[in-house]
DNA sequence: TTGAAAGATGAACACCCATTCACTATATTA
DNA sequence: TAATATAGTGAATGGGTGTTCATCTTTCAA
């Protein structure tokens, strides 16, 4: 029994909006969020389009909602290994890598819906995923300055540069893997990612 | 004057077709293809809405049609050096970053519409460019696999790995870059790229 | 100079879909 | 079991915009 301000309250049930965000991460990955009606969105739910907006105010805050969700979770991921004494900077970057391939194979429509929304709508600098991928951003970046500080990492490029290099080639490749335009085997095409950004960054 | 079935016809003047697609280059990489509307474009081109039907059936094709024309101009260059026999493999890879390289920043706005449009238009296979892109992807994979055979490029990782690598983290390097989000001049970018990549796909 | 044919215009149209809201269903409390 | 308050519904609304078209303008051949 839920008692709010002495008045009775019906409990919402059923995980609508779980729902609505599964369900939306896959109609904004393959039609694009323009494309998409709240009605795709709500039928795929199977809930009412009116209750949609019982727990988003509009459609554009739902796509908010998700790439929060993403880039607050590979964030915590990454300062929770950052913070773990046991590891040394070399075993920290390649943990990164790990994280970064996991998290955006997990699920094809994350990967295609990182890979058609994200660019724009950071440019546009809307929703709090832009923060999260910006600490995120500026944590890969100091962990290469630092493996750098410690002679692990190659001298010749700026931080900035590896990491925009690092994340922007695993999306890509691990989108174009997920679509079929890449024949490989998921562990020999993840061997080969982190082998090849290894020999790219380290001494 | 022109003659046409033996009739008087007026000539279209002032390039207002280059001056349309001018406009929504613009247009489209700063607001996006689906918030862009047909008066944006008019206006920006200085024309009336209408005149842009004279020119193209639809929205749709005005992008397509500038899509269509970036990836045939970077085909055809590197076609065109792949023909040139006083090239070796290796220079012909070297040139192939930098064509792509020259490509992408000579303008701000096609690095941002490729990076923006790209992807998810490449996902709705629609449009001629999707025919040259993925002729340039060849002619890219068949390049690094040349440089294999001949033991110049490392042989251990497939070229549609390497060439997906290659083409996207040169679009994201500088995509971000011209955003501003990282800070370098021009040519001490250009060099820490090109090194980059060569370092780890040469032998 | 004039009539014809095509270029150019922008107000009006017609459709689409995000959002709303009057209504129904159900959980909760007493 | 009744009263209440919130959850859930989906048809209707209204604003926005891609496209059209009646009209005007310009060019050109005769």
């Amino acid at each position: 029994m839920r008692i709010i301000n002495g008045e009775a309250m019906r409990k919402k049930t059923g995980n609508k909006d779980k729902k609505i965000l599964e369900a939306a991460i896959y109609i904004f990955a393959h039609k694009g969020f323009a494309n998409t009606k709240i009605a795709d969105i709500a039928d795929r739910a199977n809930i009412a389009v009116g209750s949609v907006y019982l727990y988003y105010p509009d459609k554009e805050s739902i796509l908010l909602k998700i790439m929060g969700e993403i880039w607050k979770d590979v964030y915590e991921s990454l300062e929770w290994t950052c913070n773990n004494s046991e590891y040394n900077v070399k075993e920290k970057i390649l943990a990164f890598i790990d994280l970064i391939l996991r998290k955006l194979s997990e699920n094809k429509e994350i990967s295609m819906l990182i890979s058609h929304e994200q660019n724009f709508w950071m440019m546009l600098q809307k929703g709090i995923f832009v923060e999260y991928y910006e600490k995120f951003f500026k944590l890969v970046t100091e962990l290469l300055a630092t493996g750098q500080k410690e002679r692990i990492v190659l001298p010749q490029y700026t931080p900035e540069v590896l990491a925009t290099l690092l994340i922007g080639s695993i999306r890509y490749l691990v989108y174009t893997w997920q679509r079929g335009e890449i024949v490989a085997e998921h562990k020999t095409l993840f061997e080969q990612i982190k082998a090849l950004l290894s020999d790219g960054i380290f001494k």
